[in-house]
DNA sequence: GATAAATATGAAAACGATTGCGCAAAGGAT
DNA sequence: ATCCTTTGCGCAATCGTTTTCATATTTATC
C-alpha cells in the first residue's frame, strides 16, 4: 500500500509537503500542488487511518452499543444511525450487550482505546453499570432510546409521556371507557414515563386505569402474549390496551385472537415504535410512532458537535411522537354499560 | 491516558521490557515481571490499539457489509456474528450499502485503510460491485448468505438446493398436488438454486412447477403480497405455496385472508429463514430454518484461519437447512380433483 | 538597493506501540 | 581460571501520519 513516503518521493517534494495538500491545512504552491495530486493519483495513495488517528487521536470512528442488535427497534436505529454518520465520513463499530454487564464494560473499554470520537448507548435499563463508565470518561457519550435517570447525560429520546398521552388521547376519542395497559420494566425510565402519561390522561377525561388493569412486561413478544393471559386471568374488564411497544402489542394481538376475542371488535389495541412489525401484523397495528431517522439524525449531530467542544444550545432532545393509525383500534363494542368484554 | 512510557519508569525499566510482560512474548524474569504487572495495574494502563494496529497492521477489528441492517435475517446474522467475534477479541465495524455501489466501494476502501483483519459481505446481488473489490484487496473476504456465481471467493452458505428440497418434500408429504412459488430476484444465485431444488423435487415426485404458478420478488414483504395478487389474477391453480424468505411468506399468509382465502385450509404457505417474524406471524408460519448461529460461528473462524494464513480445510462452507413446522401448512382441502380453489 | 515582511517548503519530533540486535551478567563445562 | 551458552534486558528503528519550527526564497516598502 502507497504511503506518503512513496508520494512524496515521485513528486520530488517531502512528505510534509504531501500532508498539506492532502489535508489543504496550509497553502501550497499551485504548481508543486498539482504535481503531489498527480502523484497521489498514480499511486493511488489513501491515508492510513491508524497512523493518522494516532497523530490526531481520532479514528474517525462512532461507537454504538445495544443491548440487543436483533430487536427490531434497535436494528432500524442502527441503520439510520450508520447511514449519517457515514455520510459524515465516520465508521460505525456496533456491539451488543445481551444484558451482560462485562461486555457492556468491555467494549466501552475497548473503544476508548482506539480513540473512538463518541459513542451512541441505549443501556440496559436505569441501573446499568453503563451510567458510571459514562460519567467518568472523557469521549463524548449520547444516549437514545432508554434515557436517563439522575444523570444528565446528553441524550436524545421520545417524549414518553406525550406518548402515553397520544395513545390515551386516542383510544378516548374513539370513545373507550375501560383500559388496560402492559408496561416495559418498572426499572426502565421510560416504561414509567409512558404509564404516567397514559394514566393521567385517562384520569384528566374522568376515566381511570385500574391496578388491576395494568401488566409489567419486559418489552418482548411473550410479555405481550402473557400479558393476555394474566389480564384475562385477573378477570380485567377492558376493551381499549395499549402495550407499550409494538413487539408486545403483537403478542397480545395474536393472543387475543387466540383466546376468541377479536380485535379490534372487542378490544382495541396499540402499540409503540411503529417498527416494520406492526404494519405487517394482522390486523395492522395502530400505534405511536417513533421518529427514528431524526433520533439518529440528532444524536449522531449533537455527539459530534460534542466531540468538537461546540456550545450545544441542548444537551437532552426530546422528539415528539406520533400516531399512526391502522386497523388495531376502533370504537369500542356496543354492549350494556359497565359489562365489557372479560 | 497512561502509556508504556509511564509504566515503564514506574517499574524502572525500558518501555520494551513492559511490552513484553504485557504480550508474554519473550521470558521476562518473575522478579521484574511483577514489578511491571503491579506498575499496570495502578496506573490502570492499557494498550493504544491504533499504535499497535500501526505497528503490527493489524487492528482487531472485522468489517461487516450488507444491503439492509433492518432486515430480520441480517440483523440477527450481525448479531451473531458480533458475539462471535467479540469472543475472540475484536470488535464488528458494520455497514449497509442500501444497495448503492459507492457506499459499498466507500465501506471497502475505508476498511482497508484501517487494517481490517477480515471483512464478512453479503452482497446485494451477483452483479454486486463488490465481486471486483474483493477478489483483488488482499484483506481476507468470506461472503455469507448471498453467494458467489462465477467466482471462487471464500464463503459460508446454506445448502440452498437442498431447502428447496425441503419445502417441496414436505408439501408432498401433506399429500399437495398443485404448487406456486414466490422467489427472489433472478439476478441472486440463491433464488435461483432454491427454485432448482424446490421444482426438481416436485417433478421427480411426478408433480410439477407450471411457470405460471412461479412468480418473481424481490424478498421483500410487498413481494409477498403482491406476488398473491398476480397469481390469482393469472388464474393459478395451488394448494400449496412456497414463499422463498419469510418476509414474503408473510406477506402472501396476510394477503391470502385479506382475499378470503384460508391458511392453511385452503392453502398452505412455506417460509424460509425462520426469523422471529415467522414465530409471531398468524398462523404462526412453516419454514426451513437458516442455522444464523452457525452460519456466524464458521464465517468468523473462517475468516480469521484465513486471517492467519492457516491452511483451511474448506473455502467454502455449506451449511443444512432444517424444517420447522408451525401451523400455516396442514393436508389439502378435500375437493373435487383438479378443481383445486383458484 | 537595502531591509522588512510574506510565502513556500523541508527537517525533525512527536503519537504509542513492537521487535531485531547487541551487550552484560550469570551459569556450565573443561 | 578460561571460554561458551544462556538468560534478561535495553537501544533504537520502525509503522505512517501531523505539526512546529526553522530556513530559503520571493515580494513589498521606503
Amino acid at each position: 500500500m502507497a504511503s506518503m513516503k512513496d508520494v512524496a518521493r515521485m513528486a520530488d517534494v517531502s512528505i510534509s509537503t504531501v500532508s498539506r495538500v492532502i489535508n489543504g491545512s496550509i497553502p501550497v504552491d499551485p504548481e508543486t500542488r498539482s504535481r503531489v495530486e498527480r502523484a497521489v493519483e498514480s499511486t493511488g495513495y489513501k491515508p492510513n487511518l491508524l497512523a493518522r488517528g494516532l497523530r490526531v487521536k481520532s479514528a474517525n470512528l462512532v461507537g454504538m452499543l445495544v443491548p440487543e442488535i436483533r430487536a427490531a427497534s434497535f436494528s432500524t436505529l442502527i441503520e439510520h444511525v450508520e447511514e449519517h454518520i457515514e455520510a459524515l465520513g465516520y465508521n460505525l463499530i456496533l456491539g451488543g450487550t445481551g444484558g451482560d454487564p462485562d461486555r457492556e464494560e468491555r467494549f466501552f473499554e475497548n473503544l476508548t482505546r482506539r480513540h473512538i470520537d463518541g459513542i451512541i448507548v441505549s443501556p440496559v435499563s436505569d441501573r446499568s453499570h453503563l451510567f458510571r463508565l459514562m460519567e467518568r470518561t472523557d469521549v463524548p457519550v449520547v444516549i437514545v432510546d432508554r434515557p436517563f435517570s439522575g444523570n444528565d447525560l446528553p441524550a436524545v429520546v421520545l417524549d414518553n409521556y406525550r406518548a402515553g398521552e397520544i395513545a390515551a388521547g386516542h383510544l378516548l376519542s374513539l370513545g373507550h371507557e375501560s383500559f388496560a395497559c402492559i408496561t416495559g420494566g418498572r426499572d426502565i425510565a421510560i416504561a414509567r414515563e409512558r404509564l404516567a402519561g397514559f394514566r393521567d390522561t385517562l384520569s384528566r377525561a374522568g376515566g381511570m386505569l385500574r391496578e388491576t388493569a395494568v401488566v409489567e412486561g419486559r418489552f418482548q413478544y411473550e410479555s405481550g402474549v402473557q400479558g393476555i393471559d394474566t389480564l384475562l386471568n385477573r378477570g380485567a374488564e377492558f376493551t381499549a390496551l395499549w402495550a407499550q411497544n409494538d413487539l408486545m402489542a403483537v403478542g397480545a394481538l395474536n393472543r387475543l385472537s387466540e383466546r376468541g376475542i377479536s380485535v379490534p371488535g372487542e378490544v382495541s389495541v396499540m402499540g409503540l415504535d411503529n417498527v416494520d412489525d406492526s404494519r405487517t401484523a394482522r390486523p395492522a397495528l395502530t400505534t405511536v410512532a417513533q421518529p427514528y431517522d431524526e433520533i439518529a439524525r440528532r444524536a449522531a449531530g449533537l455527539l459530534l458537535s460534542l466531540r468538537r467542544n461546540e456550545a450545544v444550545s441542548e444537551k437532552r432532545v426530546v422528539l415528539a411522537p406520533v400516531l399512526v393509525t391502522r386497523d388495531s383500534t376502533s370504537r369500542p363494542p356496543r354492549l350494556p354499560p359497565g359489562r365489557p368484554r372479560r
